[in-house]
DNA sequence: CGTTACGTTGAAGTACTTCAACCCGGGTGG
DNA sequence: CCACCCGGGTTGAAGTACTTCAACGTAACG
């Protein structure tokens, strides 16, 4: 899940619905914290997530870390290179994952549908990607984080009392790592919202959206 | 091609050449200024670059630029997503290329060998940009510069007088909407490499290496 | 009740951008 | 042929948005 505003031509797209016919793989299971695979490993699995989150990070040689996307249910992880995983994978809330075989994104095996929607999400996520690369270049703190906060509440977000809300299962410092800003900029830039009156802070890891208006507007850099 | 030193496990991988067996589609030329699609544009065909050097690039709402990669030989440009192109694609520089139909990404026709590659071509897009990612968020401008300069150089350059060197067919700009940096900021990047003697400019789109191993640990922030 | 990990806030430093001036080569027109 | 212009390129000076460092707060947990 690359949380970015799509520019022009990306259609969010249904939460499509993966399950092998014949080859039907059961749920795996996969609690808050635990790995579901490491970079360099073999890649022989892909997962689609049904619900939780999963974190994709990788490390640098200096020890800094770039969260390179969270996984959000629809969302299919795991592509490999060269037949290896390219990122760590952990979950920052109990997750339920479909496993499908590496065979089904060569092949398909005898699933052409499966194969079909493998390859569709690829595409889409290297499109992703690419909307990505504008937001880590080119925008400001500001931009950055009220263009995350809008996207994750409008994909998963929830109504209550009248307004959407969301629950952030990962710390300040995995926003900040997958955005590219310091945890100080990002608690800064949530505080500044807070101060605007634009979200409410419940407990830290709980954001309601009091002006969506405003946040789009932000995130598009309109005035600020 | 997202040039980036490669982290871990990226291979820089054999410039594979696609060429489809019984549907042997001509090569195509491009000349340098001209365009090959733009974004929004519905994907027939694929290409992968045999010569020459395209630039793939978006337009933000408020004119601003981002260069997504830039074409070399041996790259494949135009993935869709949701059957469009998501980026526009000129030329740099007069080009060659193998177009290939859009039906052997999605099921090989009858040429599963092409099937195959155009799929790992895809992945392998998918690990260059989350290197990339790294590149844009985390790095210093020197990294920067160094890491594009010494990326290029090592896959595309040309032995002289015992030296590498590389031909730049792209403006300033177009580096620094890549690097996300000003082109000032490029520029000032190069004098200082040049005022350093770890590189040499001839005219200013040639660039010759006159210290590798200083350049690439300039590229890994060891020192500066 | 102390420890630990994360969050928040402030103050200082800095790497980059922005703005502005100037340079330089290449093309066009008088 | 020179004059002029025009688009990149380069360099300097000033501004700023972010990082870094440091202190403190706070909730969870043994």
């Amino acid at each position: 899940m690359y949380v970015t505003l799509p520019t022009v031509n990306s259609t969010i797209g249904p939460v499509l619905s993966l399950q092998t016919s014949h080859r039907n793989q059961a749920e795996t299971r996969l609690k808050a914290g635990s790995y579901l695979y490491y970079e360099g490993d073999k890649v022989n699995w892909l997962y689609q997530v049904k619900s939780g989150v999963l974190r994709l990070a990788r490390l640098l040689e200096d020890g800094r870390r770039q969260v390179i996307a969270f996984g959000y249910p629809g969302d299919v992880v795991g592509f490999p290179s060269d037949g290896l995983h390219h990122t760590d994978c952990d979950a920052l809330a109990d997750a339920r994952l479909q496993p499908l075989h590496r065979s089904a994104l060569e092949h398909g095996g005898r699933d052409d549908k499966l194969h079909a929607l493998l390859l569709e999400a690829a595409m889409r996520e290297i499109s992703a990607m690419q909307d990505h690369f504008m937001m880590l270049g080119h925008k400001s703190a500001v931009e950055k984080v009220a263009s995350f906060l809008s996207v994750l509440i409008a994909r998963h977000g929830t109504d209550q009392d009248g307004n959407r809300q969301i629950d952030l299962p990962m710390p300040r410092a995995d926003i900040a790592d997958f955005l590219c800003l310091s945890t100080e900029t990002v608690c800064r830039t949530f505080a500044q919202f807070h101060r605007r009156g634009i979200i409410a802070v419940d407990n830290i890891y709980t954001i309601i959206l009091l002006q969506p208006e405003a946040l789009v507007a932000l995130s598009k850099g309109d005035a600020d």
